[in-house]
RNA sequence: GGCACCGUAGCUCAGCGGUAGAGCAGGGGAAUCAUAAUCCCUUGGUCGGCGGUUCAAAUCCGUCCGGUGCUACCA
C-alpha cells in the first residue's frame, strides 16, 4: 500500500535584502499545511528556498564590491535562518544558484526548444540607461523637448536587444481550457477571475533571455544569453524533485499538489508556469493558492515609511507559537490581513491563555491536586458528556473539510468553538463541587475534559507544534499517539495513567513596564 | 475607460429569498477549581443610497455613491 503523497511549496524569496514578515507569513502558513498533511498520514515534501539570480542582485553586489554569488551567500543565510526561527519543517531549501538547478533548467529549456516554443528574436523597448531598466510606453511621460522620460525622471531610448522568446501565444486556449477543467487550479476565486480575464485578453510571446548581464543560468548552446527570471525561478519546484532524473528518490513528488504564493506573482504561476510545463511535456501542479498581504495597522508596510515588521523580532518577542497562531487565526487565508501589537496580545490572552491554556491548567491541576496526578477512569457517560465528546470527535472531519481549501483560519475557529464549549461544559458541571459530593462524576468530568483537550491539542499541532507538544506531554499522550489517526473517537485518552505535573502552556502576555 | 470583487453591530467578519448573526470590545450578574482565568444575561444595526421583481430581499435585477484588485488607453 503506497502512502498518499503531498508536495507543497512556498514561492522562493529574492534575497536582495532581509526577510520581512510577508516572507515569514507565507512560510508559517505553508508549514502549517505541510504539518497538517503529515499528521494526516501523507508522505510530504515541503520546499522553500531563494531565487538568487538577476540584475538586481548583480547591481547590489557591484555596489557593495562583492560578487553576486557572495551576496547571495550572505543574504540567503538570513532567509534560511527564518526557518528555524519560525519553526518551519521544510524538507529542503533550494537555491537557484545551485548546480542541480542549472541542470534542471537546461533540461527544461531544451524540452521547450524541442517542442518548437523557443525562438530567437529581438526584444525592443524603452530603456533607461541610468535605471538599467525597460519601461512600458504607458509609463513614460513626454517632456517639453519632445523626448520621453521614465517614471524616475531619467531619459529613455529605444533599444533593441537580441533575446529568446517563448511562444506563450500558443497556449492561450490550452490555459483557458485548464482553468475550466480544473476550477480550483487558481484560488481564491477572485484571483482566478483576474487571470482568466488577462488570458482572454490575449497572450504575447514572452522574452525569456537576456544578454545585458550575466548573473544567471546560461542558455544551452548560446551562453552569451542567460535565462530571464521566470524560467529560472519557477523551475525550482521541479528541480527539487530531481527532474529530469526519473530515478531520483523524489521524482514521485512531481506534480506538486499546491504552490503557495503571494498574490503579486499570480500571473507567473498560473499563466507562464503551466505553459512552460505543457511545452516541456511535464504534468502541471494541481493547484496554485494565493495568499494576501499583511498590513501594519491597516497601512502597507514599506521601508520608506519604516513600518516593516521583522519576523525574527516578532517571534522572539511574543514566542513562535503565538505568532504562528495569530497570523493563521486572524487572517482569513487568501485575504489581506492586518497586524498590530494590540491584536496579537488580544489573541494570545483571549484565545491561548484564557480559553485553552486556562482550561488545561484548571482541569489538570485539579487532577494533580486531588487525584495524585492520576487521570481518572470515566464512569457511565451521560448525555452531556456524550455531546461534548461528539463535538470533539467531529473536529477532524471539519478540519479536513476546511483544509481542502487551505482555510486555516476556519479550522482554528472551529477548534476554538469546541474549546469554548468545553469551558461551558466544565463550568456547568462544577467539578470543584463534585470533588466531595460525587467522586465518580468528578472523575468523569475531568476525563471528558482531558479527552477534549487531547483531540484539540493533536489537531492544533500543525499551527503550534511546540506548545501543543507540551500540552500533549502533560496530558500523558505518548509521542507515537499524536497523529490524526488518533482523532474522531476511535481512540480515547487512557484513564488510570499518572500524568506529569501540569505546567502553564500559554502564559498571559503582560506588556513590560516602560518606566 | 473595461472587467471583477467588496460596502451588515464600536472593530473583524459570517449569512446570500422566508421574522437580523458570531467573535472581540461595552454593560449587569453568578461562581471561586484555574494563568483575576470561567460561566450566564445584556446594550448595540433603516444589512452604503435610491428604484424594481416577489406573497416575502441583507439575500435577485437596475442604478448611484464609496472602496479594492486586475487590465487598457490617453501615443
Amino acid at each position: 500500500m503506497s502512502q498518499e503523497r503531498f508536495y507543497i511549496t512556498t514561492a522562493i524569496a529574492y534575497p536582495n535584502g532581509a526577510p520581512h514578515i510577508g516572507h515569514g507569513y507565507e512560510l508559517i502558513a505553508t508549514d502549517a499545511i505541510a504539518r497538517f498533511m503529515r499528521l494526516d498520514g501523507r508522505d510530504v515534501l515541503f520546499l522553500t528556498g531563494s531565487d538568487e539570480h538577476g540584475q538586481k542582485m548583480q547591481q547590489t553586489a557591484e555596489r557593495e564590491g562583492i560578487s553576486p554569488r557572495q551576496l547571495a551567500e550572505r543574504n540567503t543565510a538570513r532567509f534560511r535562518e527564518m526557518g528555524p526561527a519560525l519553526n518551519a519543517s521544510n524538507d529542503d531549501y533550494i537555491r537557484t544558484s545551485e548546480e542541480r538547478h542549472y541542470k534542471t533548467c537546461a533540461a527544461l529549456w531544451e524540452k521547450m526548444v524541442a517542442t518548437g516554443d523557443i525562438y530567437l528574436d529581438k526584444y525592443a523597448g524603452w530603456y533607461s540607461v541610468r535605471d538599467e531598466a525597460y519601461y512600458d510606453a504607458s509609463e513614460l511621460t513626454k517632456g517639453a523637448d519632445g523626448n520621453y522620460t521614465a517614471p524616475s525622471g531619467t531619459p529613455v531610448e529605444w533599444v533593441e536587444e537580441e533575446s529568446y522568446f517563448f511562444r506563450l501565444s500558443r497556449y492561450q486556449d490550452k490555459l483557458l481550457e485548464l482553468y475550466e477543467r480544473v476550477p480550483n487550479f487558481i484560488s481564491p476565486e477572485t484571483r482566478r477571475n483576474e487571470v482568466m480575464s488577462f488570458v482572454k485578453g490575449g497572450l504575447k510571446d514572452l522574452s525569456v533571455s537576456r544578454t545585458t548581464f550575466d548573473w544567471g543560468i546560461p542558455v544551452p548552446g548560446d551562453p552569451k544569453h542567460i535565462m530571464y527570471v521566470w524560467v529560472d525561478a519557477l523551475t525550482n519546484y521541479v528541480t527539487a524533485t530531481g527532474w529530469p532524473d526519473e530515478t531520483h528518490p523524489r521524482a514521485k513528488f512531481w506534480p506538486a499538489d499546491v504552490h503557495i504564493i503571494g498574490k503579486d506573482i499570480v500571473r507567473f504561476h498560473t499563466v507562464y508556469w503551466p505553459a512552460f510545463l505543457m511545452s516541456a511535456g511535464l504534468p502541471l501542479p494541481k493547484r496554485v493558492f494565493c495568499h494576501g498581504f499583511l498590513f501594519n495597522k491597516g497601512e502597507k508596510m514599506s521601508k520608506s515609511v519604516g513600518n516593516v515588521i521583522d519576523p525574527f523580532a516578532l517571534a522572539s518577542h511574543y514566542g513562535i507559537d503565538p505568532v504562528r497562531y495569530f497570523f493563521l487565526r486572524e487572517v482569513p487565508f487568501g485575504q489581506d490581513g492586518s497586524y498590530s501589537p494590540e491584536a496579537i496580545v488580544q489573541r494570545m490572552n483571549a484565545d491561548l491563555a484564557n480559553d485553552l491554556g486556562n482550561l488545561a491548567q484548571r482541569s489538570l491541576s485539579m487532577i494533580a491536586k486531588n487525584l495524585g496526578g492520576e487521570l481518572p477512569q470515566p464512569g457511565p457517560l451521560g448525555d452531556e458528556d456524550k455531546a461534548m465528546l461528539a463535538e470533539a470527535d467531529g473536529l477532524i472531519a471539519m478540519a479536513r473539510e476546511a483544509m481542502s481549501d487551505f482555510a486555516l483560519h476556519q479550522m482554528l475557529s472551529r477548534i476554538w468553538a469546541v474549546i469554548a464549549e468545553a469551558n461551558r461544559y466544565f463550568a456547568g458541571n462544577e467539578p470543584w463541587a463534585l470533588r466531595k459530593s460525587n467522586p465518580e462524576r468528578f472523575g468523569t468530568v475531568l476525563w471528558v475534559t482531558a479527552e477534549v483537550l487531547r483531540q484539540v491539542a493533536i489537531l492544533t499541532q500543525p499551527v503550534m507544534p511546540t506548545a501543543c507538544g507540551k500540552l500533549l506531554d502533560i496530558l500523558g499522550v505518548p509521542v507515537d499517539k499524536r497523529s490524526f489517526a488518533e482523532l474522531g473517537g476511535g481512540a480515547r485518552i487512557v484513564g488510570g495513567s499518572t500524568l506529569p505535573a501540569p505546567v502553564a502552556i500559554f502564559p498571559r502576555y503582560v506588556e513590560a513596564e516602560t518606566e
